[in-house]
DNA sequence: TCTGGGGTCCTAGGACCC
DNA sequence: TCTGGGGTCCTAGGACCC
């Protein structure tokens, strides 16, 4: 009896195709979806990857070859891109209701009961299907474990004689064994750049040499998320599935174009991150029993003149109102802010997270206060959601100051979510 | 300053992911 | 001149308890 697969759905280059969806003149040309304030290289069409430019890359440093290629660039629409992931999640269910979204642009699919061929067939299937329903090309790995349905998924994607679907069969031992051999160690899910240069320190690079390891030595070195990667290469699955629809933490920061040199606009970057935030916080209907401020200057400065601090405070009752935040939030940046230095970057981390029915309540609180606030709050995101983000705000949070975030300049229109914003057909 | 061995809980920081 | 944003999990170490 075999044990059951697994398939890693993978949207390619999912916002280069988010784009080409609705903008045929970008197809069989190199595209590249920028960052907030421009900055970086966030997404890349394959033609692009071709010409060099890697993910992360700033903009300014490829300047003469997107000039030269005539590259063309986007700025980042995330509300086209959330809108097009949940059109491809939703056609997936069509297939299988056992799912897991994994990130915007991926998902694990149970395959149980089905055997290979059947597996490969069915999925197959739903390649065409979301390809046909929202336009966006996809790759699928299927495999017994979640990390070799990942390296299954980069076959599908780099190997077109895979049709787009790549079947990583782990009981067939020889296979596995040759395909492991050839994958350098950096390559393997759960891999990253630390791990990766104390392994080839150590004469282990490829992922054959990582799995003849014995579990003792991965145990020790890479701790117990080393070998579940090194058992789900060999097999065995070990990678269980989080579900979860709330997160335990929640994070809104974002860099500035231009560095910030005084408190009172820190505060004011602070403020509006953490009213975004505390939206998110009431969209999963939780309460955050703490958060954590960061303040840093420019990473890419001399370790003499860096600076980042942080700062977590927690409020004994939790809450998802921001004014609750302000004033501890206030002498949190009392703390950590130092004069002098000009920062480039600002955030707020929500945690400590529980359901906002059934919450405890502190001795201060009254219920039927509580109640009203929350309804208050309630009609701000109804507003909000309706006429779009930023229509009411907190007059508290409201800074003097506009934030020195660079206007995007190559944004495409919402084409999905916004009405005077979708495609005309003549 | 030396003298004990266990527990638990919490948090900061590191490493990884997309 | 110009360098992203949002998550999860694990571990070590401190605080506290008996």
């Amino acid at each position: 009896m075999s044990s059951s697969l697994i398939a890693l759905l993978d949207c390619n280059n999912f916002y280069a195709s988010c784009e080409r969806v609705f903008d045929p003149a970008l197809r069989n040309k190199p595209v590249i979806v920028l960052s907030n304030n421009d900055g970086c290289v966030i997404a890349r069409s394959n033609e692009a990857k071709k010409l060099g430019i890697p993910m992360g890359a700033p903009v300014f440093q490829y300047r003469d070859v997107i000039h030269a290629h005539k590259v063309i660039m986007r700025s980042s629409n995330f509300t086209l891109y959330g809108d097009m992931s949940n059109r491809v999640m939703k056609t997936i269910y069509v297939f299988c209701d056992n799912i897991e979204i994994y990130s915007i642009d991926e998902a694990f699919i149970s395959l149980e009961g089905y055997d290979t061929a059947t597996a490969v067939e069915r999925m197959k299937a739903l390649k065409k299907t979301i390809e046909q329903w929202t336009g966006i090309p996809v790759s699928v790995g299927i495999s017994q474990t979640k990390t070799l349905a990942k390296i299954a998924s980069h076959k599908a994607k780099k190997d077109p004689d895979t049709g787009g679907v790549c079947l990583l069969d782990a009981e067939d031992k020889e296979k596995l064994k040759s395909l492991l051999a050839e994958l350098p160690v950096k390559e393997v899910w759960g891999i990253g750049y630390r791990t990766t240069r104390f392994l080839e320190n150590r004469y282990i690079r490829t992922a054959l040499d990582l799995v003849e390891k014995p579990d003792e030595w991965i145990r020790k070195n890479m701790t117990i998320a080393g070998l579940k990667t090194v058992w789900e290469l060999r097999g065995k699955a070990c990678l269980s599935s989080h579900n979860e629809d709330t997160h335990k933490s929640i994070l809104c920061s974002r860099s500035f174009s231009k560095a910030i040199m005084n408190k009172a606009e820190l505060f004011s970057a602070l403020a509006q991150y953490l009213a975004r935030a505390c939206e998110k916080l009431r969209d999963q209907h939780s309460v955050a029993h703490t958060a954590t401020i960061f303040i840093a200057s420019s990473r890419f400065l001399d370790a003499q003149e860096r600076y980042s601090n942080s700062y977590t405070i927690s409020l004994s009752g939790g809450s998802n109102a921001p004014p609750d935040f302000l004033l501890p939030m206030r002498e949190a940046l009392d703390q950590i802010y130092k004069s002098g230095y000009g920062y480039k970057r600002a955030g707020v981390v929500l945690s400590g997270m529980v359901p906002e029915k059934g919450r405890q309540m502190s001795l201060v609180d009254n219920a039927v206060a509580l109640e009203k606030k929350r309804e208050v709050l309630a009609s701000y995101d109804r507003i909000n959601r309706k006429f779009g983000r930023g229509t009411l705000q907190f007059a508290s949070l409201l800074g003097k100051n506009k934030l020195t975030h660079r206007d995007p300049e190559y944004t495409s229109p919402r084409y999905t979510t916004k009405l005077e914003e979708v495609l005309k057909v003549r």
